[in-house]
DNA sequence: AGAAAATCGTTTCACTTGCAACGAATATCA
DNA sequence: TGATATTCGTTGCAAGTGAAACGATTTTCT
């Protein structure tokens, strides 16, 4: 028999499944308890803060969200008051979408608290175990990408301020 | 401002959770589409097949599902003919579960495409390399399992066949 | 211009999840 | 032994999710 010894612990699906879902649960309770954030609510939230107004298909393109979930992101965010929405002028089937004054208030308080929890889980690892770790994890989405049924990876996308892209590491 | 430049794709989590995400639905497919099985049950599937009978809460401490979750997959399969349920006799609270001879047709269908899968997926590394990946998310849940508030962690269960965990390679 | 196709954001619906509570069974301990 | 606490598996419920459908708007093409 082929398949006795199968070991779902020893399964890289299922490891990295565990792997994300453990540390995406820890990080909730930075922006859930202190914000009563969802994860979708925090993803759109740190994305728009990064450009002046945006779509939900931009939202949609970038981001790792379906677009109801980014729809109803931004509903839940402009109700909360932390961003804005209004429909483009010069497309009425657009939104254009800003963070408000509140917005970029819980934006500043709660990134420094992600990026301190990301810094701790780093912690363990040396400068080049990082860039090993970004790079392992950039070449499993190269062979997922050419695989038959390859699922939808969000674009990455420019960087407004900061190094440019084609920058070497 | 210390969080201007915040970007969500190269947040770890994040970038974790996409990896993920995108892992999960892909190989969902070969236990989804030709076999009709939703994730908690390939999972209790796989790991109930290695042993001769389990409890729902056996389950529970050894794969990354919740109770409930455990208990509804239990059922889901149970009705599709693919295990056995059966109450203990020396302890009527507990559930004695066993793979169906269906359960492990099933199970030797299945396993050798997830297998190709995570191959697949492997063949863009080296072995070192394979090493390294395995190496960097272990240190990754020690981190975690520090951390303040420690998300649980399923406990690897004892290999009742193949090398000893204790073994170095 | 006018009909047809495409796009955008929202909504609907069925399904899944996570958490707490529950009844049943056993263990603990006076 | 009898009262209390604990454990087990299930269920209820509120919230979340994904896929398809929808109305509104714009684009495309004749």
């Amino acid at each position: 028999m082929t398949s006795d010894n199968f070991n779902l612990s020893e399964f890289l699906p299922y490891k990295l499944s565990v792997l994300s879902s453990r540390t995406t649960k820890m990080l909730s309770k930075v922006y859930g308890e202190k914000y009563g954030l969802s994860t979708p609510e925090w993803r759109v939230l740190v994305h728009v803060a990064r450009r002046e107004k945006m779509s939900v298909r931009e939202i949609h393109d970038s981001v790792y969200l379906e677009k109801p979930a980014v729809s109803r992101a931004v509903a839940k965010l402009e109700k909360a008051g932390l961003l804005r929405k209004t429909t483009c002028d010069k497309d009425h089937r657009l939104v254009e979408i800003e963070l408000t004054e509140g917005g970029l208030y819980v934006f500043n308080g709660i990134v420094p608290e992600a990026l301190s929890f990301e810094a701790a889980i780093l912690s363990a690892f040396s400068p080049e175990e990082r860039d090993q770790l970004h790079d392992l994890m950039e070449r499993l989405h190269d062979v997922l990408d050419r695989l038959p049924d390859a699922t939808r990876r969000p674009q990455m996308d420019n960087d407004t301020s900061g190094k440019s892209s084609t920058e070497a590491h």
